[in-house]
Formats: C-alpha cells, sequence, structure tokens
RNA sequence: GCAGACGUAGCUCAGUUGGUUAGAGCGUCGGAUUGUGGCUCCGAAGGUCGGUGGUUCGAAUCCACUCGUCUGUACCA
C-alpha cells in the first residue's frame, strides 16, 4: 500500500439529522395520538408538497444578493423560483385558494409535514423538522378561535402531558395594535417600531419585566456584553404598553383593567378585547379552565401574517438537556387568526385560523417528562443457521415464515452461519428474545432448541467461566418441532408479563 | 449576522517551556472457543493532531486566515 486514496467524507449537512428507529417509532406513535384529536374533532387531512413556487409562499423572494436568506431556494428549468416550505399555513392558503370552488367552506383540515429554514441550527433547532397543524379556513367567528384552544389543549394531554404541565395562552393582535396605535406608533411609517416593540414583549419570559423595559427603551446589554438596541419609547409610553401586558386584571375582561388610560383605548382596542370576552365565554362554558386556556396580554407569535387572535402551547415542567441543565424551552406550538393569507391569491374574503404543532420539539419535551412511549416493539426471533445446505436452509427459512404467520416478529440469520457464536452475539447485540437453534442432532430427533436469550443473560452473571457458561447451555430448551410455535408465544408471554412487573414496580 | 470558548483514534480524553516513532480507556475486528451470547486472556486495525498558509533547525503545541462545534445575542415569515 502506497498512498492511501483520498476517501470522500461522509457527512451530514448541519442543521439536519438522520432519525434512529426508536425516534420514528415514537414519532409516528406521537403522530397518531394528536390525529386521533384532530378527527374527532371532525377535521380531514390534506397534504401539500415540499416545494412551492418562492412567490406563493410569502414576501422572501430571491434576490441576487442572498438568494436563499431564510428559505432553500431553487431555480426551475423554466427560471421560475421555488423553494422548500417553512411552514404549512402558506402551503395551505395556496391549495384553498386553488380549489376554491370545489372546497366546501368552512373547511376544517388538519396535515403534519416535514417544513424547512435555512437558519443557524443550533440543539434542539433544525434545519428540517415536522409540524402538525389544524387550520379551519373560511370561519369569521373567534369561537373558531376557541375551538382551536381547546383542540390544543385537549391534545397536549392526550400526548400525556398531565393538567397543569402546559397552558394555552391567547392574546389578540388587535389589542397590541390598539395599544401601540394609543402610544402613537400607528401608520405605515412606524413599521419597523412596532415590530421592535412586538419583539421586546415577546421576550417577556426570557429576558423578565426589567429587560423589557430596557429593550422598549434605550437597548438591552446581554451577557455576552453585546448591546441590543431598543425601541427608544419614552418612560410614558413603555409604562402604558407594560402596564397593559403585565396587568393581571386583563384576564377578566375589559371592565376590569380599571387602566386610569382609558381615554387611550383605540377601536382596534376594543375590539380585540371583546374578541377575547367571547373566546373567553365559549371555552369556559365548555368547562376549560384558565389552568388550561388562558388569556394572556404578552402573547405576540410572530410578526407577519396574524389578524386577531393567537395564541401558544406552553409547556410548564422543566425541560433538561442531555447535560441535566434546566433550558429555556420556549413553546411547542402556536397559531392565530390570519384573515388576509387566502385573499393573496383569490381576492376573496377568506378568514381562517389554526394552530401549528412543533413535533420535534415537543419530542423532546415528552422524552423528559418520560412520557414518550419508547416502543414496545420488540426485536424479533432469530432462527439461526447451523447447515447450510439448501434443504436446511429452506427449513430455517420456514421456521421463520412459521413464525410470522403466527404474529411473531422473526428472522433467520442472513450472515455467515458458519460461525455460530457471531450468529448468538448478533442475536445478543440486536435483543433479540428467543435464539431457534436447530442441528443435525436435533432435527435427527425431530427436535427444535429454544434458547431464552434474556433470562439467559440473567443467569449468565453468576457464571463466571466460559467451559460451565458454554456447556451448561443456560435457558435453553427442547421441544418438539411440532411445539415451536407455542413454546415460542410462552416464552414471549412471560418476558411481556416481567417487563409490565418491571415498569409498574 | 455579532461576540466568546473549543476542535488530538469510532467515542471520552491525556500529551510538560516548541524536541525523536502522538498515547490511554472504552468500542471495533481476529484468536484462545469448527455446535452456544456474558466474563477473562492474547493480538490487530484504526490519526493528513479540523483545513490552508506562516514563524522555526524542529509545530499537536506559536501566529494569521478558514471550516466546524458549543454558549450568549440578533433574526425566525
Amino acid at each position: 500500500m502506497a498512498k492511501k486514496p483520498n476517501k470522500l467524507k461522509a457527512r451530514l449537512p448541519r442543521g439536519f439529522v438522520d432519525r434512529s428507529a426508536e425516534d420514528i417509532r415514537a414519532t409516528d406513535e406521537m403522530l397518531s395520538q394528536i390525529r386521533a384529536v384532530y378527527e374527532q374533532y371532525g377535521f380531514d387531512p390534506v397534504e401539500t408538497p415540499a416545494f412551492e413556487y418562492t412567490d406563493c409562499l410569502g414576501k422572501f423572494l430571491p434576490d441576487t444578493d442572498r438568494p436563499n436568506a431564510g428559505v432553500f431556494s431553487v431555480q426551475d428549468d423554466d427560471e421560475q423560483w421555488m423553494s422548500l416550505r417553512y411552514d404549512l399555513t402558506a402551503p395551505l392558503a395556496r391549495h384553498v385558494s386553488e380549489n376554491i370552488n370545489e372546497i366546501q367552506l368552512p373547511y376544517r383540515t388538519y396535515r403534519a409535514g416535514w417544513v424547512f429554514r435555512n437558519e443557524k441550527p443550533g440543539p434542539g433547532r433544525f434545519r428540517q423538522f415536522m409540524q402538525f397543524d389544524a387550520d379551519t379556513v373560511g370561519a369569521p367567528g373567534v369561537q373558531a378561535d376557541a375551538e382551536m384552544c381547546m383542540m390544543m389543549a385537549d391534545t397536549m394531554e392526550a400526548l400525556g402531558i398531565p393538567r397543569g404541565q402546559y397552558v394555552i395562552r391567547v392574546n389578540n393582535r388587535k389589542v397590541l395594535d390598539g395599544v401601540l396605535e394609543s402610544i402613537g406608533l400607528g401608520g405605515e411609517e412606524n413599521d419597523e417600531r412596532r415590530l421592535t416593540v412586538l419583539r421586546a414583549i415577546d421576550k417577556l419570559d426570557k429576558f423578565g419585566i426589567e429587560g423589557v423595559r430596557l429593550l422598549l427603551g434605550e437597548g438591552r446589554k446581554d451577557d455576552s456584553g453585546d448591546f441590543t438596541k431598543g425601541a427608544g419609547l419614552g418612560k410614558d409610553q413603555a409604562e402604558f404598553v407594560l402596564s397593559v401586558v403585565m396587568n393581571e386584571r386583563f384576564v377578566e375582561g375589559e371592565e376590569e383593567m380599571a387602566l386610569d388610560q382609558a381615554n387611550r383605548k383605540t377601536p382596534g382596542f376594543s375590539e380585540g378585547f371583546a374578541e377575547l370576552d367571547l373566546i373567553r365565554d365559549v371555552i369556559s362554558s365548555c368547562g376549560y379552565g384558565e389552568d388550561r386556556i388562558k388569556i394572556d396580554p404578552s402573547v405576540v407569535r410572530g410578526l407577519e401574517y396574524y389578524t386577531g387572535p393567537v395564541y401558544e402551547a406552553e409547556l410548564l415542567f422543566d425541560v433538561t438537556n442531555e447535560k441535566g441543565e434546566v433550558v429555556q424551552f420556549g413553546s411547542v406550538g402556536g397559531g392565530g387568526r390570519y384573515d388576509g393569507l387566502v385573499k393573496r391569491f383569490t381576492g376573496r374574503d377568506v378568514p381562517a385560523t389554526g394552530f401549528s404543532i412543533g413535533v420535534s420539539r415537543l419530542m423532546t419535551a415528552l422524552k423528559n417528562l418520560g412520557k414518550l412511549n419508547t416502543s414496545d416493539v420488540s426485536a424479533p426471533v432469530l432462527v439461526t443457521v447451523m447447515d447450510g445446505d439448501v434443504e436446511a436452509l429452506g427449513r430455517y427459512q420456514k421456521m421463520a415464515q412459521d413464525l410470522r404467520n403466527a404474529g411473531i416478529r422473526a428472522e433467520m440469520y442472513q450472515g455467515n452461519w458458519k460461525k455460530f457464536g457471531n450468529q448468538l452475539k448478533y442475536a445478543d447485540r440486536r435483543d433479540c428474545p428467543i435464539a431457534i437453534i436447530q442441528g443435525s442432532d436435533e432435527r435427527d430427533a425431530g427436535e427444535i432448541q429454544i434458547k431464552d436469550l434474556i433470562e439467559g443473560k440473567r443467569l449468565s452473571e453468576e457464571i463466571t467461566d466460559n467451559i460451565t457458561w458454554r456447556e451448561s447451555r443456560p435457558a435453553q430448551i427442547t421441544v418438539k418441532e411440532a411445539d415451536l410455535l407455542t413454546a415460542v408465544k410462552g416464552i414471549l408471554e412471560s418476558h411481556a408479563e416481567d417487563r409490565k412487573r418491571a415498569s409498574e414496580g
């Protein structure tokens, strides 16, 4: 060997992950639990593709400077720009608009799918992740928003999150807009400052009230010494914003606000309150208390297309990372009313509301809570191979087939059968519960050996020398060929009982 | 995007003020053991010291740039 050829380095693009069997099974389980709730509420599935024409997705048209800022975009051979979707809402609006004449409104629909964001990835933040959305399109009344909140709450509980460990927080963009208008930040010329104020409010749970006060004013210096410029509000303006956002009595309704700034109310302000009152009435008459759905004036929720009520699902238990440190987890889902989205395509008023659950994030949290259904899929029974002639191979495969037909997960060893020890080692590492063994001796006697690998592992702790270990053949029984299925079933059942007892004890 | 910390074997990490052939544990593979997992013992493979360039007689070590990871922050439709 002279020079080594330059090997191609196998590497995953940053921000993307491979999913393990365990993750996939856990995700499937979660999806089916979520789906069951949505179906129960009378929603139907619809799916759209991962790619859309860029202009259908939103305002981010690729330009020559940064064609992929925020989104992954490619140019089709007819030179049209296409992008990978970054959420499921914009594609739904496109779908509804394109099929508006066939779709019966109000349209209640759900879908799960991968979305892509070309942003800086971080722990628990990927450039491809899964969302599970539900939307009601063509429903103008905020009772539809109330229903969304209730469905979100139900979904949290269906996933095994106990009541009190989550909360759906609800606000209304009209209230926030009213506040901004009343402190003189109305009109297009103040777009930029309005955004800054909203972003500051959004940071309430992260930096606390003092942090937000700084951000509303001159700005804030973070731990690394980096300075974030604030919104530059005057003291009076900032305190008014904070008084609304922090007001405990806000949850009791407009009449209870008792703000001496009543003269600062704007039409939007009042309308927003009225809508929240209605939502409050609907959910409380359905028996949803504040421990599940709570009006909270500090919810901001995105900045672009929401026009009315906005809501957010937050977890109330501590989530820890691999190092055991408690991390700021943020919301696991949210949504709101987007009355303008379909209109962009159709010109018709098609009000809509919906929410999105961040499946991947929620799964991380559930893992923490120990509520993640670690799959009870058990590894297959292994039929080992002692003889390699054609006839014997057929017999082994037939055994596997018989086990499968009896509803038992099974496989025949497909590696190099000549090293028998390796077959058991394989079974051990694969966590096979049982190995089936039939060499010529057993064959001649019309018998089969069944080795209980789990029981055997337990016994191995007491055996120290290899000779005894090998010759005693722990946890291994011999049965007649005809009794194979019942014997295997019996062992698997006792394993299942042991597992059950262990998880209960 | 901005600021800081860190990049040595598949993994976790040693590596002295710059000094010969860069080490350990774990894991992997082979053997002891052609038909029995674990334990034990023996052996082997595995490294462009993240990359490029520079300083030097000499660089894993010092410098510059670059890539990647982590933390904070910004953005997140």
